[in-house]
DNA sequence: GCCGTTTTCGGCCCGACTGTTTTCAGTCG
């Protein structure tokens, strides 16, 4: 159990005390609890050795206890005695949007309804439109959010799929008969969601014996082995494809289990239309498998380099590598910049001077602060009277120059009218902006799209955040008209955020070479709250190389000097 | 249940929208 699992337990916890109408503030405590624990940077075992978990707040004795418990153990009693008190089924209730704890227990209450298929009835039949306070609405938005779940179900945000497969590569790893392991299927490709976790098994022995290993090593609840691949259902549900082959196949083996099926597909027709035929054993040339050691091998005998994996969706990057025209993809490595972070002067976690220090030590040279205005009240939004109290503070931690450069920015609410928040003399104050729409979502495409081109009309505005406000596998992105935003954006000189928060991920990687094609720069944004969260970046890179984006399509590549004459253009 | 101070217990985030009802409870960001 790592620091997400025990999160996830804690904040499960405060689910069911809920449910059973407990006091909401222990709730809260089990919630901040949770928050902390999941935005922990370290080793939780190293930390309980070195006796710094009381250190963390949020943290008290009784949390701490079951902290303790659930690294011991694995389990804990208080979640099992909740669960054995509580239907499951109301817990999945609650991630409906539109229904709470209030609204839940009044459903079970009057209707004994307690599953989301007994839900789904009720909201049919019309008994939920019936109670008090309910009405058809109400019935056809839970019908919707039932849907939304049942299409999310199984589904992983990729920061979790990649916790969960870096425990499963360590378990795997050391095992004796095990060479290496590589990560490959959507995981490696990039996306956004990872439906199941596919890795390479590089072993010695044969797959028999690894399936044996892994049932003994109590790894998962359910395996299967096949010919091909072991399939494994971890607790929680993930289901893990585990390809075991030699070292000799790894090549072809890693591609096929990489995909995805569009860009096997167009590999295969060129495998025919060279005389080669696409097996599942490998490439075969009239009856002799090639050797296939590595993907640059494969790719070799079609005639073609190697294809990064993001770019591996059957969206024209056969037909570029053919042409010897691939996108030199844009790297972390290439970033100076780190954009879009929140401090403690509003819902950040740490101080601008810990914040400077953690973007000098991730390499980057400067640091795009930007915490929230006062629109998003429930951020604690930085007051106009706070800005020289916090601009001060920046000056002192740019002076003392151990740090990264910090900037003076902010994250501007996108109001109703298409104002931005603050005054303009206020705004004027910061070095940049990057705007976002945070409130208001049931706007149609028309108003939302003529709310966000107003936005863009004022001159401060540097970057549009998060353009479409999705929250995977919880809130559709709205109904932005993304041509009219894009030719604006290109016009303006504002660019667009792809917002790196694996929940948000936003632009989608599918819209990326549109936007740069009319004339776009990209922005990476982490909006990450606290030091702990600053390898998010990572994702949005990965999103970015999705997108067939180079260094030179990304705002943040550019030297701090260079991003603020960007901001100053506009003014 | 946790925190911070008041050192032993009181306070803990809040404003606005939605769908309902016809004045407001519940949810959300």
């Amino acid at each position: 159990m790592d620091h997400h699992d025990i999160a996830r337990v804690l904040g499960e916890i405060a689910a069911l005390l809920e449910l059973q109408g407990e006091n909401p503030f222990r709730v809260r405590a089990y919630r901040t609890a949770a928050r902390t624990l999941s935005a922990y940077g370290g080793d939780l075992r190293e930390a309980r050795a070195a006796g710094a978990l009381p250190e963390l707040r949020g943290l008290g004795p009784a949390t701490l206890e079951m902290v303790e418990e659930l690294l011991d153990t694995g389990t804990c009693r208080m979640l099992e005695d909740l669960r054995d008190q509580v239907p499951p089924g109301l817990v999945d209730m609650l991630r409906i949007a539109g229904l709470g704890v209030a609204k839940v227990r009044q459903i079970h209450n009057s209707l004994q309804v307690d599953s989301l298929g007994e839900l789904e009835v009720a909201a049919r039949d019309g008994r939920l439109a019936s109670l008090p306070r309910f009405g058809w609405k109400t019935a056809e938005k839970i019908l919707k959010g039932i849907q939304f779940l049942r299409q999310a179900d199984g589904a992983l945000l990729v920061h979790h799929a990649r916790a969960a497969a870096a425990e499963l590569v360590g378990v795997l790893e050391a095992l004796p008969e095990v060479v290496a392991v590589h990560r490959a299927g959507s995981l490696r490709r990039g996306t956004e969601l990872v439906r199941d976790l596919d890795l390479v098994v590089v072993a010695r022995d044969a797959p028999a014996s690894l399936a044996e290993r892994l049932r003994e090593g109590r790894v998962a609840e359910f395996t299967q082995a096949s010919e091909t691949a072991i399939t494994l259902r971890l607790t929680g549900g993930t289901v893990v494809d585990l390809f075991p082959c030699t070292p000799d196949r790894l090549g072809f083996v890693l591609l096929r289990a990489t995909g995805s099926e569009p860009h096997l597909q167009q590999l295969a027709a060129r495998a025919a239309a060279r005389g080669l035929r696409w097996t599942a054993e490998g490439l075969v040339r009239s009856d002799r498998p090639l050797a296939a050691p590595t993907e640059d091998a494969v790719y070799a005998a079609l005639g073609l380099p190697w294809i990064p994996p993001e770019l591996r969706e059957g969206r024209g990057e056969v037909d570029a590598a053919a042409a010897g025209r691939l996108p030199c993809l844009v790297e972390r490595r290439d970033l100076r910049g780190f954009l879009h972070c929140h401090s403690a002067y509003s819902d950040g976690a740490d101080t601008i001077a810990v914040w400077a220090d953690a973007a000098r030590a991730e390499g980057y040279d400067y640091l795009g602060l930007t915490d929230h205005s006062p629109a998003t009240a429930f951020t604690g939004g930085l007051a106009a009277e706070a800005i020289p109290r916090q601009h001060a503070e920046i000056d002192a931690a740019n002076a003392r120059g151990s740090g990264a450069r910090v900037l003076k920015g902010v994250e501007a609410d996108i109001l109703e009218d298409g104002t931005l928040d603050y005054a303009p003399a206020v705004r004027r104050q910061f070095e940049f902006v990057i705007a976002s729409v945070h409130t208001r979502f049931g706007m149609d495409a028309e108003q939302l799209t003529a709310r966000v081109l107003r936005a863009m009309d004022d001159p401060s505005m540097t970057v549009l955040g998060h353009p479409t406000g999705r929250l995977l596998l919880s809130r559709d992105p709205f109904p932005l008209d993304l041509d009219r935003v894009f030719a604006c954006a290109a016009d303006r000189g504002i660019a667009i955020e792809i917002n790196a928060d694996p929940q948000r991920l936003d632009l989608d990687w599918r819209v990326l070479r549109q936007a740069v094609t009319a004339g776009v720069t990209i922005a990476i944004g982490a909006d990450a709250h606290g030091v702990a969260n600053m390898d998010h970046v990572d994702l949005g890179v990965a999103i970015a190389r999705k997108g067939w984006l180079t260094a030179d399509h990304i705002l943040n590549t550019r030297s701090a000097d260079e991003f603020l004459a960007f901001a100053r253009r506009r003014r």
